[in-house]
RNA sequence: GCCUUUGUAGCUCAGUGGUAGAGCACUUCCUUGGUAAGGAAGAGGUCGGCAGUUCAAUCCUGCUCAAAGGCUCCA
């Protein structure tokens, strides 16, 4: 007998060599209808797998992330078994789980594929899955893998066991499908009950630009039908919500192919919110003890000489601005900060002026390849909420904590209630590309790792993904659809106060360097404002509308009326404008609640004569009238609560 | 930068080997109205650009530019 700890703690005997579904089916039917694979000791397995030793067993089914990507990656063999019968002759590469769903990369020869083969495959895919095709595990030596490969003439799978040792190689199969796989997998394809070919994209192979380049095809498969429904209408919801599509329907930001690509044009709209945004962030920095400075958008090219930055990026990104006198050569701006070094540089520094913030909402430009470019989120041109922290290293972690304050304050105070935060640190084994001492890097690692723990932040840590100069933090946001952004960093730096020989004067009389911080709430006002747009929809709240208010007359009688209203608005710093066309009340209440306009004001006869005006909320309706000044105090009221709605 | 797809009016999109259409937006006129689209008329396009095939190209072919999706990249 063999003793098996479940997930919440209770022990069961069962005999030795029984597998999870067996488990599941002694639990109860239903459950083991839902089972689809088994975490033993932490290690995901099929759910036949026999259990020798006692064990921790977790049962995992569709509820469970690791049992929806065991799902998906079943269903990528399935896609490929579909691919194999129609297309004869494919060859196959990778088919792993995703985020959402899965994806196959496969070479289909000279075999053309393209969008109205989708459907086939969707009902291949199901027809197979219908005829409840078991997985199964075989496990086979090295030589005989070569030759199942060898035969199917397949040589990305080839190339795959080259770097697979012998003992270690198994192959799943269902049907007439056999594939290279460490599984787990699902019991049979009758779980696969809804499946949707997403789309088609060129991979390279192996993620390297100098490989082959795949045809990858991506799709999603649900144990229920109403799961896809549902999951397709999540798809539209988001392109609905697209902030290109609404950036240009509410007339925020355009781009043109004069100006260049990737370099984003600010509407008068868009221009407000950005502007609201940034005054904003400017008077919490203010309260946070930060110095706001500005600096050039070009530099020397011995800015970047020293910064190191020159070196590293060179002829790639930086493109020389040459002046008349030959012996001139600028640079665009990449980053703020070796402009900011320079200002601390500007007189002798003492311990006790650290810590120093300095502040800019400073506009970069950077060279990104063409085909990167999307929409807000990926620019050449683009202001980062930057500032530079200069410190103390015992002050680390004080900063640490008072940057995590100020970004958090910020992402709740605009609607982003699900946070969370990776700790980007050195690499456990390989050491050798981090500049700096090891004392200093243990000391930042350790206050980071503190100062997101005392500040409650849910935090993952990636060895090896921090930057060479040091350790960062970035944050993650959660939008209304449950999509995952990456927003603010906080970044350690010792290689710009060493190259650009920052110093102070401690208690002790001595020369220090002090440690910098990077940090930027937003990282971007662009992307900040394309994650904003894609995350309300475009309903932003009263103190971010560009219109706050339209005052509507109901006809060319009411006109001066209209004006005088506006006119009194604007003087409590209300936003908006007149709707003086030609054209009925409805129509203009029409025309406002598309443009997600939040207030509209309604003036005719009736309010003309009691002085008063009518008032209706953008999606809610008619809020009756009321005097001008009950409905200031509703809109300060508003106001004042920074919250969404979405 | 690479692969796939797309490019027709300001916007959203039809369409054809014989030099173009709708709706919305715009202009003018009629209408002076009460909480999500009043009516009429008008104006607006080298069919992304450049070559080629053809008697004839917006349509077929090649190149090029841009966009979308993806890959690689991201100080």
């Amino acid at each position: 007998m063999i003793k098996i700890i479940f997930p919440d703690g209770q022990v069961k005997e069962y005999s030795k060599g029984i597998t999870p579904m067996d488990i599941a089916l002694s639990i109860s039917e239903g459950l083991a209808r839902n089972v689809l694979a088994a975490k033993l000791n932490d290690q995901v397995v099929d759910s036949s797998t026999p259990i020798v030793t006692d064990s921790n067993l977790q049962l995992l089914t569709w509820n469970d992330l690791e049992g929806k990507k065991i799902f998906w990656h079943s269903s990528a063999h399935l896609l490929a078994e579909a691919i194999e019968l129609l297309n004869p002759g494919t060859k196959f590469g990778i088919g792993p789980a995703i985020e959402n769903g899965f994806y196959y990369d496969i070479d289909l020869g000279d075999q053309e594929f393209g969008q109205e083969q989708f459907k086939a495959i969707e009902d291949k895919m199901l027809e197979l899955a219908r005829l409840k095709l078991a997985y199964v595990r075989k496990e086979i030596s090295k030589k005989d893998a070569v030759q199942y490969f060898t035969i199917k003439n397949d040589e990305y799978k080839l190339e795959l066991l080259e770097g697979l040792t012998d003992g270690d190689i198994t192959f799943y199969s269902q049907g007439n499908f056999t594939d290279l796989c460490k599984g787990p997998h699902i019991p049979s394809t009758s779980f696969i009950k809804a499946v949707k070919i997403l789309s088609v994209a060129g991979a390279y192979w192996r993620g390297d630009e100098k490989r082959k380049q795949m045809t990858r095809i991506y799709a999603i498969t649900f144990p229920k039908a109403k799961e896809l429904e549902e999951h397709l209408n999540l798809l539209e919801e988001a392109k609905k919500r697209d902030h290109r599509k609404l950036g240009k329907e509410l007339e925020l930001f355009a781009f043109s192919e004069k100006v260049g690509l990737g370099l984003p044009l600010w509407l008068p709209k868009g221009t407000i919110l950005r502007e609201r945004l940034e005054n904003f962030l400017r008077r919490a920095q203010v309260r946070a003890g930060y110095s706001p400075v500005i600096t050039p958008h070009i530099a020397s090219k011995e800015l970047y000489v020293t910064s190191g930055h020159y070196a590293k990026y060179g002829k790639d990104s930086f493109q020389p601005i040459h002046t008349p006198d030959e012996n001139e050569e600028f640079f665009l701006k990449p980053m703020n900060c070796p402009h900011h070094c320079e200002i601390y540089k500007t007189k002798p520094r003492s311990y006790k002026d650290l810590p120093l913030r300095l502040a800019e909402f400073g506009t970069v430009y950077r060279y990104e390849q063409s085909g990167e470019l999307h929409g807000l989120t990926r620019v050449r041109g683009f202001t980062q909420d930057d500032a530079h922290i200069f410190c103390r290293p015992d002050q680390v972690e004080d900063e640490f904590m008072k940057v995590i304050d100020l970004v958090l304050y910020v992402f709740k105070a605009l609607g982003f209630d699900q946070y969370s935060a990776q700790i980007s640190l050195r690499d456990k084994v390989n050491r050798e590309k981090y500049i700096g001492n090891d004392d200093d890097w243990n000391r930042a690692e350790e206050s980071i790792i503190k100062s997101a723990k005392e500040k409650g932040l849910p935090t993952t840590i990636a060895y090896g993904e921090a930057a060479f100069y040091g350790p960062k933090l970035d944050f993650m946001v959660k939008d209304a659809l449950g999509r995952n952004w990456q927003l603010g960093t906080i970044q350690v730096d010792y290689q710009l106060p060493q190259r650009f020989e920052l110093e102070y004067t401690g208690s002790d009389n001595q020369k220090h360097r002090p440690v910098m911080i990077h940090r930027a709430p937003f990282g971007s006002l662009e992307r900040f404002v394309a994650i904003l747009i894609e995350n309300t929809a475009g309903n932003f709240p009263l103190w971010l509308s560009p219109d706050q208010l339209a005052v509507l007359p109901i006809s060319e009688k009411y006109e001066d009326y209209a004006n005088e209203i506006y006119l009194r608005l604007q003087e409590k710093d209300l936003r908006g404008y007149v709707d003086h066309r030609d054209e009925k009340i409805g129509r203009k209440i029409r025309d406002a609640e598309v443009n997600k306009v939040p207030f509209m004001i309604i003036v005719g006869d009736k309010e003309q004569a009691e002085g008063m005006i009518s008032v209706r909320k953008k999606n809610q309706g008619d809020l009756g009238s009321m005097t001008i000044e009950a409905f200031m105090n509703l809109a300060q009221e508003e106001m004042s609560q920074l919250t969404y709605e979405n």
